[in-house]
DNA sequence: TGGACCGGGTTCTGCCATATAG
DNA sequence: CTATATGGCAGAACCCGGTCCA
């Protein structure tokens, strides 16, 4: 609204991407004038908020910023004096990222056109020692802006890749690790360090010969443990270990095997599942071994929500499948819930005895299904 | 050579709270 | 005081196919 005032100004403005801090035309006092929304009253006693930057706001109409949406996430930016968004937008269109993605970028993390064009430059040659194309980082940024422009601190970017490095994490490790979980990168490095200490000493703790293999493992098994506090993986560990009944040996095994997986899940989310699937099995008439035997052999179940899981569960039962023979072949959940119907409706009709021949044939690709199908279907003996 | 075993690929941000800097 | 930097949180599966062996 206050931001569409002149015309002349949008014209001039969208011919000319040359940067130039957006703020100079327009003194302060008289921008003051303009904007209703702090008249300084009498009744008001805290000192006059310096008001919006009135030409950032044209240019980033200009650029098709969603206003409201920054304003609300980052009100602080609209009132500097100085800013870099034409600068911004020019080096991401260099990068090669489209007017929708700049724009979608700055409405998501306005906090971006604060950052000088030889800051965003180091950034990015940082963020390509990783990626091999700038294509890749133009998608992470339009995925996850904030994780590349939240810190301003490109000292500790590099400091975090060479700690990284003398983890043992190879390149592939690293390209997957900021392609999944860019955020890991914005972390201080300390921060980082504390998570790889932690892991370190779970491990000692629990009798394990190599700390520092066992970290780097578990972070390239789960690629979301560095941006996870070191408080939820402790918890997490003490759950687990608590409700299984696991010997050191045992927990440590199962860590260094799926558990990793489930390691990142909330603490509560975490209690909830296992609580779920400890009464849905004694409910089923499981023994409390087999509560630990399908967790060890597949920790993963207690990824899937509660409801998802029951669901699953009931529809493997109801259709003929008995419970001892999940607890054999825990990694038939692994599909959803419409796959496993689809199959078992399939199934059915060309009479599968899941007595004779197990439930094997749930846990496999829709290729290898298909073709086994066929197969049923011109030899009915099977 | 069918099928069991096993690991890998995909993917996870956007908000809030708090400490710190200015 | 305000703005920035940073930590932390909730949210919640599914699918494919290489390989090896009986």
């Amino acid at each position: 609204m206050a931001a569409v005032t002149g015309g002349r100004v949008l014209l001039h403005l969208s011919r000319s991407l040359v940067l130039q801090p957006s703020s100079r035309l327009f003194p302060l006092k008289l921008a003051s004038a303009c904007l209703p929304r702090r008249l300084c009253s009498a009744s008001d006693q805290t000192q006059p908020v310096s008001p919006e930057n009135e030409s950032l706001l044209e240019n980033l109409n200009l650029m098709g910023v969603d206003i409201k949406m920054a304003r609300q996430r980052q009100p602080g930016v609209f009132r500097k004096a100085f800013t870099n968004e034409k600068g911004l937008a020019q080096f991401l269109q260099t990068k090669g990222a489209s007017r929708q993605a700049i724009a979608s970028i700055v409405s998501r993390y306005p906090r971006a056109i604060t950052r000088s064009i030889e800051h965003l430059e180091q950034r990015w040659q940082l963020w390509r020692n990783v990626f091999t194309t700038d294509a890749e980082i133009v998608s992470i940024l339009d995925r996850s802006p904030e994780s590349f422009f939240r810190s301003s601190d490109n000292d500790n970017l590099e400091k975090n890749i060479d700690f990284l490095i003398s983890l043992g994490l190879n390149t592939k490790d690293l390209h997957r690790l900021l392609t999944t979980a860019p955020r890991t990168f914005s972390n201080s490095v300390e921060l980082n360090k504390q998570m790889v200490e932690c892991l370190e000493d779970i491990c000692a703790e629990l009798g394990g010969e190599n700390p520092e293999q066992f970290a780097k493992s578990i972070i390239s098994k789960n690629l979301y443990i560095l941006i996870r506090s070191t408080k939820r993986v402790k918890t997490n560990i003490e759950t687990l270990k608590a409700s299984l009944n696991l010997s050191d040996s045992e927990m440590l095994a199962l860590l260094q095997g799926h558990g990793a997986d489930i390691l990142d899940l909330s603490n509560e989310y975490l209690k909830k599942s296992f609580n779920n699937l400890q009464q849905k099995m004694a409910l089923l008439g499981c023994r409390r071994n087999d509560l630990k035997k399908i967790i060890i052999s597949y920790p993963l179940i207690l990824y899937i929500g509660p409801e998802t899981l029951n669901t699953k569960i009931d529809c493997l039962l109801k259709g003929g499948i008995t419970m001892k023979q999940i607890l054999e072949k825990p990694k038939v959940l692994d599909y959803s819930t419409q796959n496993i119907t689809g199959r078992l409706e399939e199934l059915r009709r060309v009479g599968y005895d899941f007595k004779k021949n197990g439930i094997n044939i749930l846990d496999s690709s829709r290729k290898r299904f298909d073709a086994k199908m066929e197969k049923l279907a011109t030899s009915p003996d099977e």
